[in-house]
DNA sequence: CACCCAGTGGGAAACGTTACCCATGGGCGC
DNA sequence: GCGCCCATGGGTAACGTTTCCCACTGGGTG
């Protein structure tokens, strides 16, 4: 069977005919502009109801807005991510402003090519969630697009940005585990090459605050950081090299520096036949729902997604409203979520 | 710090005035459309390099094509997403089609406004992920764009079609826990009163396949069916009610309709105290990263979702490129991947 | 030698919307 | 009573691209 022809979309045009009156009216009861009566408006208003007319927004980009906002994404696995677009979509629902999501395709080359293509399609603004671009890149883009960075430390007079305080949640987890009188804390890391994003990616600053902690503990002597990825498998091969260890220099608990990798972790720890949290403590990163599970059951650190995608979306709002107003860093601070992966130290 | 100043875009009339042609000419390259020798082309290809050049997309669509393909996707949470989008990704990346992703925000209202949404930025082509919406609204959908319908039973001259078996999907849990001796196998569903919507939905037809199965194994008399939703807090409530049943009456297996059902199953088990396969056994369905995982290994029905996401997208450029043509429908068939939490029969 | 056609290039009008500016008319201050 | 200003409505030119069609060239054909 041919599927029906399709019908010619109703215009601008169309609504003003109808309506008696001419474009620019319609076009100003749209934006709620100055110079149109109350007649007019419900006049206006009326022809639009009774014709079904939504206005083009590639049409609107050409001349005005698109009423619409990017949100790159580099991971839509990572169960973290979707908090955050929560709290955009959330604070963004009663504006006119419509939300895309760019799906990264990880990788630096992939998340180029999709911010580009945003920018492209005339968003009105771009929420960049843990971009791996350089920040001259950064500053490109926000010198194109209005633009919002989440969850990268380091500022620009071109974008605002929102993040956690990686520090600080690492040193909650540090604090944590000591309290419970472990000595031989490990952390499994991101491997961080490139040495202009060391400084401003989280997992770099996590593992920093890992090292702080550690000798704000009088622990420096037990810091022990594998190296591997920010991913299940990572966290496998993190676990399995320190359940290598001899004797007292195997930890008796590991801080994976995130629920993905604690995921590793548990798998690579249940399988060299060893009990959580009695043989060894594990704490994750994120909070996510994963962790939340009760049969998992992860300590983890809650970045409050929801309060960072809020943040993101209003800081993004009011830029797009005032190019020229001075970049703002809003700085939220992670919390603690003890669960059952983490216990006293034997012995 | 004040934001620099933004730069105007570099326009289709730039490069034409830089490569001395017309914007027809630059136009015609764009889109390897006949009519341009190879030197023009060589020409024009030059000065798009040297200034950066890139089309605007909304201005595109407002005569021609934006290249953009929508994607609503009802809940980015749901694992399964991931991988059909991935399917969709991969065959569109070396196309010059960018996919775009639209969050259904859960429930038929926002699933509308996004779709809505999409159309008004004028994607190419939609791609509706297990949408909620009735027959009449796919088809005013379809009638305005290129549109394939994943997920969903029931075909219409006005869209494609892609979905799973899930009544051979839900037999292939039967067949598998009756093998291992299983009788009183309970299911639970996701309920739906909407009677439109009722025969097209993934979830009626694995708790439909479900009743099929028990019969055709001769268990028509053990069929036990708890309607929650497909949540993990559904398959808590559902699991908890089925742990209620007094003796013989207590389900030996737990076939859940979705992996995020059996979480909460498993969740209500542990609560239980009794344990997961010895004393009860528990399949999903989607085999989600989260049934993969080592610690959990949870039984599950692999629905292939790459699969269906290359053959939406391959259907959709078809589509695109011929409105025409009859309408298709793709059925595919899931496999079982059994694991861990499914074991004998206890007795 | 007139004619035609294929191959190539460009001019101009769309596409749907908004920004800018001008025209009109009535009320108000002086 | 005269001029001024504000409120209201509309005309028109953008915005960046594609599509439609016409013009020109040169070579083959009748």
């Amino acid at each position: 069977m041919e599927p029906p022809a399709p019908r010619r979309r109703v215009t601008i045009v169309d609504v003003a005919r109808h309506a008696q009156v001419s474009t620019t009216a319609v076009s100003k009861v749209l934006r709620n502009a100055y110079g149109a009566s109350p007649e007019m408006q419900a006049k206006v208003r009326r022809a639009i109801d009774e014709l079904g007319y939504r206005p083009h927004a590639g049409a609107r980009g050409l001349r005005g807005k698109t009423y619409t906002i990017g949100v790159m994404l580099p991971d839509i696995r990572n169960p973290f991510f979707p908090d955050v677009l929560d709290g955009i979509t959330h604070t963004l629902q009663d504006t006119e402003y419509q939300v895309l999501l760019g799906p990264g395709d990880c990788g630096e080359k992939g998340e180029a090519r999709v911010t580009e293509a945003l920018i492209d399609r005339g968003m009105d603004g771009l929420i960049l969630v843990a971009p791996l671009a350089s920040r001259k890149r950064l500053d490109e883009v926000a010198s194109a697009v209005p633009t919002v960075i989440v969850g990268r430390h380091g500022s620009s007079p071109a974008y605002d940005t929102v993040a956690d305080d990686d520090v600080e949640g690492a040193a909650l987890v540090v604090g944590h585990l000591a309290a419970l009188g472990h000595r031989r804390i490990a952390h499994i890391e991101h491997l961080e090459t490139d040495p202009t994003r060391l400084a401003e990616m989280p997992n770099a600053r996590r593992a920093d605050g890992y090292r702080q902690a550690m000798r704000a503990h009088g622990l420096e002597e037990c810091i022990d950081v594998v190296s591997t990825s920010y991913t299940q498998e990572g966290g496998y091969r993190g676990a399995k090299e320190l359940l290598e260890r001899q004797g007292t220099h195997r930890p008796t608990a590991v801080f994976a520096g995130a629920d993905v990798v604690a995921m590793g972790a548990l798998e690579a720890i249940t399988e060299a036949g060893l009990s959580v949290p009695d043989d060894i403590s594990v704490a994750g990163y994120d909070n996510t729902t994963f962790a939340a599970f009760g049969p998992v059951s992860l300590t983890s650190v809650d970045q409050a997604g929801h309060e960072i995608g809020r943040n993101a979306a209003r800081l993004l709002l009011e830029r797009i409203a005032d190019r020229h107003r001075p970049s703002v860093q809003v700085r939220l601070s992670p919390t603690l979520v003890p669960r059952r992966t983490t216990a006293r130290a034997p012995e």
